[in-house]
DNA sequence: GTCTATACTTCGATAGAC
DNA sequence: GTCTATCGAAGTATAGAC
């Protein structure tokens, strides 16, 4: 059974990714997105049949794989409080393994969902109905303060995706001397975002860890 | 002492607020700010010189105001706790009332600040600067937690920019059917981060309102 | 300061050979 | 499946009259 030549759609996906990324779906550029893919514009059109169905398969893939990665951990066997503390380290990590993720991220906020389709619009949305998922277990077994599922999700996404999104504008403050940041590393942001939502849930203090 | 005609100019900068925001800088097009402005083009050119020197007076401009709200709450003279509340009121209330604000910040993070001259960036550096500032004072003081200043902004900023920038895929997504959100307020985010930015902060639990 | 008409460029998409 | 060449639409910017 010969399977189809996977190479070539996965190198134009990847130069998009890149792409829509840098410059936002507008502003993207087709002719780029063939070059870094080292394919031709035809080939392209051939493959995926337009700009906007290639950023559509794009985001597909993201928030598909994305979702599974949550949903295994909200189905796991974990007190909610570690799935939570998982479900944070999974998703900053997801982000970080695909470091254009978070930009087309707060560009697809912005741009109010303008170029998505019904399927993309609901792979997106299992995002935060996972967290939710999580924040309504807890709550209901009583060891959650009672918080807005969804603005939990907020919570966490919003500075991954913001913190993660901004490293090229913080270097770029840096280099002109404006110093607004300093140094920070992932690793110490995803831990903050981790201890600043147990905080948020935690029901009382003597659950906290360290020093509250 | 003639003052000149201001009025052309705002209604171009409202526009362009406006059409920026939808469509980020690429997917602008003046000829639509100049419809929405009810000038002719040569008039935005005239007045503004190009696509790029248009955006970066609005972003100077409003970056500027935002950027005086929160000095003079970081001059004011309360204790860093209230502080840091009322900023956070201030600055929602600002993103707010610029209801297109949010959606410019987060795709100019996703730029990476490609369109921003020096100043335009410096501008936007007072933000995270001022709430360091009030972190750092509350820290000496004793009476804030040691988290790492520029990651408070972000806990803060990001949620709140990406909840009012959320407001049209989170229609799209209920028109579809698909159900992630629910029902909030924009008052009820902003008391949510407000609290969360507390519970973040807070030395001793006795200091935290309500049951923690 | 304000307008119309247009020059110049870039971009998404396709035709048609192989 | 892969390529080259190119079309037609859309975009930024300006010339030049008033």
């Amino acid at each position: 059974m010969p399977r189809r030549p996977r190479v070539s759609p996965d190198r134009i996906l990847a130069a998009a990714a890149l792409e829509f990324a840098e410059r936002g779906f507008a502003g993207a550029r087709v002719d780029r997105i063939a070059r870094r893919a080292r394919v031709n514009k035809a080939m392209l059109y051939y493959h995926f049949g337009s700009k906007a169905m290639l950023y559509r398969a794009l985001l597909r893939g993201l928030f598909a794989q994305a979702g599974q990665r949550l949903e295994a951990i909200a189905r796991s066997d974990q007190p909610p409080g570690a799935k939570m503390d998982e479900a944070i380290l999974v998703l900053a990590g997801f982000l970080r393994e695909h470091a254009f993720f978070p930009a087309i991220m707060l560009r697809e906020i912005a741009e109010g969902g303008a170029h998505l389709d019904r399927d993309t619009l609901a792979l997106m949305a299992v995002l935060p109905r996972t967290i939710a998922s999580i924040v309504v277990d807890g709550t209901e077994r009583g060891v959650f303060h009672n918080v807005h599922p969804f603005f939990t999700y907020v919570s966490l996404v919003a500075p991954i995706a913001f913190y993660l999104a901004s490293a090229p504008i913080r270097t770029e403050v840096l280099q002109h001397h404006l110093r607004a940041g300093g140094d920070t590393t992932p690793d110490a942001f995803v831990a903050h975002v981790q201890e600043t939502v147990r905080r948020m849930l935690v029901r009382n203090s003597a659950d906290l860890p360290r020093s509250l």
